[in-house]
DNA sequence: AATCAATGTCATAAAATATAACATTAGCTA
DNA sequence: TAGCTAATGTTATATTTTATGACATTGATT
């Protein structure tokens, strides 16, 4: 699945085909850029070369415009995304699973309100809850 | 699985990125389509666009000629392949499936050069000679 | 009415591609 | 060996595509 991923990485995608495959102008493409919401490789002559990633990417962007989202409030979302995706690989440096994150946040919840469990013996082990976001 | 083979007949690529990606020339690759061994689509602009289709069967060339085939032997060897392809799909037409054809073609075997099926036990059971190839 | 975000339009320059012609190279054959 | 041919290189010219920047338009919001 690893090479998939290379596939869909690698940018190939003159913008003349990435504005077919998009149905966005040049005009729009490049201003998406300038606004940091993607960022086409350039080849040697200085043309954008194009992912199938970014062909997703602005087919999202057309979506939340459509939506009425305005270009600020997508980047908010892809800050937000990006965040969540930090977060996530640096867990996974520090060997948790995406399971055991889920696993702590429902016990998070569980103690809301600084309630006491309600018998002793298994209750939160390894102290998971004193989080300060 | 339809939308995948679809995705990789698009035809999204221009030459100079089909260089890049088989290592060959453009005079290759035009010669190539010349002797019909490809066929790229044009778009308005009188531009050849590949797919990805296109990109495997450059590479595919790039293999035979380094193994010492002509270009006419690779054009036998796709001939024969479409021929078969052309004959799958008629039976499938018909209603047989690709082991069906086996097992009919094993049949045919069986019965070559006229002979009764054996009634004495072990004797060659399938009849393996008498093959003219 | 003034402002601003998103997009359109236009001019200019540079890069990429198409086509066609002629050149080179290496392998085969008379 | 000389000649032939397949595959590829090279070069010139025309056309298409793209980049960039400036100015224009549009529609929503204040």
């Amino acid at each position: 699945m690893r090479e998939k991923e290379l596939r869909r990485s690698m940018s190939v995608l003159p913008i003349g085909t990435v504005m077919k495959l998009t149905d966005l102008t040049a005009r729009q493409i490049r201003y998406y850029e300038q606004q940091d919401l993607i960022k086409p490789v350039r080849n040697e002559g200085n043309r954008r070369m194009y992912s199938l990633n970014d062909i997703d990417r602005l087919l999202e962007i057309k979506d939340y415009l459509d939506d009425g989202l305005n270009i600020s409030g997508i980047k908010e979302v892809y800050k937000k995304q990006s965040q969540l995706e930090d977060e996530r690989k640096k867990n996974l440096k520090k060997g948790l699973t995406d399971s055991d994150v889920r696993r702590i946040l429902q016990d998070e919840f569980l103690n809301i309100g600084g309630l006491k469990p309600p018998s002793s013996t298994f209750d939160n082990p390894n102290n998971f809850n004193k989080f300060n976001h």
